[in-house]
DNA sequence: TAATGTAATGCAAACGTTTGCAAAAATCAA
DNA sequence: TTGATTTTTGCAAACGTTTGCATTACATTA
């Protein structure tokens, strides 16, 4: 293939008549290399073009200065501003990252835990599938004191590093919002309970209206892959017989936009015959008419959180002595906007 | 560090007697290994938890079985889109990706081509930053024959495989809808004209006025990164002084939806007073009220075709001698919407 | 000038694979 | 059985670095 142009530090060492190694230790400001020579070297490299090759580096040394990281899909608001943050981060410090997407497959995230680990990523950063319930396709990672840490969507009875939003707290006051508005019969929409900060938004949804002396209805709550075509679906479930609800608490945007788009179609009208609040906080909420209530996960504050705990576990490497796992809370904020404006009228609507 | 867990082929030629030449082999499915020796050396990777090493195979190789994509940024439609296309295609053909952000900066561009020869990626895959025009950074992928790739955002002058939307088209088929619809007063807002697809819009712009006899108005145009903020200050603009223009053709969909939004504000009314078409064909287009016309760029496609160029270059490189630069246009799809729809008033409109 | 200490460089092994070539083992025909 | 094939395996070098240890060059002091 190619024209052979690829220079090594054998190219500069002959040039040069040193060895190796003093190139090798030129090229890394060794302290013990004069700079005269330091000097030397480095303008030879320039001048042959030499490009380090990582491949062999990182053999020799056991470490790619490479971070793998996978998530359900970057296309989607609340990972994508995470991966953002992280790839910058981890570029200021030197490191690359292979982004990979399980696409909420468990089989893909087990395949790409695997070519992660041969890739010999110097750390791993998951935001699992909705439906991992088993996690032992890690225990590589753990038991070669490989630096793992979740995020988000975390592992529940697996001990390792763990920075999540506060779900329980998330649900609670998304909830307690609703009926503060005056909503005395909030339907939920869940993701599926495999994932477990669904079980807890769950549960504060549930904790709210207790709280409230409000009935929890099994019949009001729905679990589902939070997609446009189920929250449509869903809709028509919902709407199918009176009374309507007059909240709705949807676990993400995307759903809280879809109900709002079927109400406009069947004239329900948000805020004043039903309150809509959503959960992640997409900039999409403020777009549309009217801008929705959601939740704030504060994905920057995770996405800096989640590199400052690599970096942790990276240099702690060799004392493996310190404790590998933890949990990290990151708070949420309700964010008010006119779907849930106003206090419902005493009577509620129907069709 | 770790407890010296880390299995090699040569524990398994040890555990079984074996050369690490038949292991290598075995486990590589080489036709002159027997049937039973491969299983004999299979199982015993299995039990021994062998995990192959990436980094020495890719040094002995001079492969890395790793692609690398710069984008100037994951979190926009777009690039997010054909990015989770081109993972998940190269997941098929087993190859990694590493996703990189050029957040538009020129010099983390340049970085990142460099750390990303480093790693010895098998192939490059590029959408430039907006300020890009010198392209030699990427001159080390061509002289040591890497394929590589540049999409949407494509080099002007430098000869490379490039695979592109048909901006002229586009920006002519905007302006003509518009035109179709009534406008007799479009203003254009461009990206920065460093960006050779902005140049081409522009010029499609340009040309639909000519061909319909309307004036080509300097004043009209914006050159701008088209960010929300920008868009905003363009809109204090373009409103401080009558006539208000009739259409708006917006080279992004934020820009568009930011524009739709100021108009709110200031009671002119889309369609009615102003005609709004995007680009990208955002789904945020069709949430919006009223949604968007928008003109589509086909991301799935594009995606698609980056990785089949991709993978023929991968496997012709052996063979030299064929073109490794051309260029593919993907076409465009004006989806028209309510923010143009009717015809506008004949007298136009006023403050 | 010799002795001593320090600063600078070199040697060679190692990291875990793959692969051309040579050698051994198995198979077959006579 | 022997020799000729064919199938299967092994040897050893190579990929481009880094690094512990040994060695050389230089500077300093007596």
């Amino acid at each position: 293939m190619s024209k052979r142009t690829e220079k090594t530090i054998v190219d500069i060492a002959e040039e040069l008549k040193l060895s190796v190694s003093t190139v090798s230790r030129a090229l890394n400001d060794n302290p013990n290399i004069s700079a005269r020579t330091k000097d030397k070297v480095k303008k030879m490299a320039r001048k042959l073009g030499y490009r380090p090759n990582a491949l062999a580096a990182g053999l020799r040394n056991n470490k790619s200065k490479t971070i793998g990281l996978i998530v359900p899909r970057i296309s989607m608001f609340f990972p994508a501003t995470i991966s953002t943050i992280i790839q910058n981060k981890l570029q200021e410090y030197g490191y690359n990252l292979i982004i990979c997407q399980s696409n909420d497959s468990y089989d893909q995230e087990v395949a790409l835990v695997n070519t992660l680990y041969s890739a010999r990523v110097d750390g791993l950063v998951v935001s699992t599938t909705l439906y991992t319930t088993d996690f032992s396709h890690f225990d590589v990672f753990k038991d070669n004191n490989i630096p793992l840490i979740f995020f988000d969507r975390v592992p529940k009875d697996y001990n390792v590093k763990v920075i999540k939003g506060d779900d329980y707290v998330g649900g609670y006051t998304a909830t307690t919002h609703l009926i503060e508005r005056g909503c005395k019969d909030i339907v939920h929409i869940s993701g599926p309970l495999t994932c477990n900060l669904y079980v807890e938004r769950v549960s504060g949804y549930k904790h709210a209206l207790q709280e409230n002396k409000l009935p929890f209805k099994k019949t009001r709550v729905f679990y589902q892959e939070l997609t446009r075509d189920n929250a449509w679906q869903a809709c028509e479930k919902i709407f199918a017989q009176t009374p309507y609800p007059d909240g709705i608490f949807a676990s993400n945007d995307t759903t809280a936009i879809t109900i709002m788009e079927y109400c406009r179609k069947i004239n329900v009208r948000v805020p004043e015959d039903l309150k809509i609040v959503g959960y992640s906080n997409d900039p999409r909420t403020e777009i549309v008419t009217p801008p929705v209530t959601s939740v704030d996960q504060y994905p920057t504050m995770m996405g800096e959180r989640v590199v400052a705990a690599l970096m942790e576990l990276i240099t702690s490497q060799a004392s493996a002595t310190a404790p590998r796992y933890s949990q990290e809370i990151i708070p949420i904020q309700l964010i008010a906007r006119e779907s849930t404006a106003g206090m419902v009228k005493a009577g509620g609507k129907k069709k």
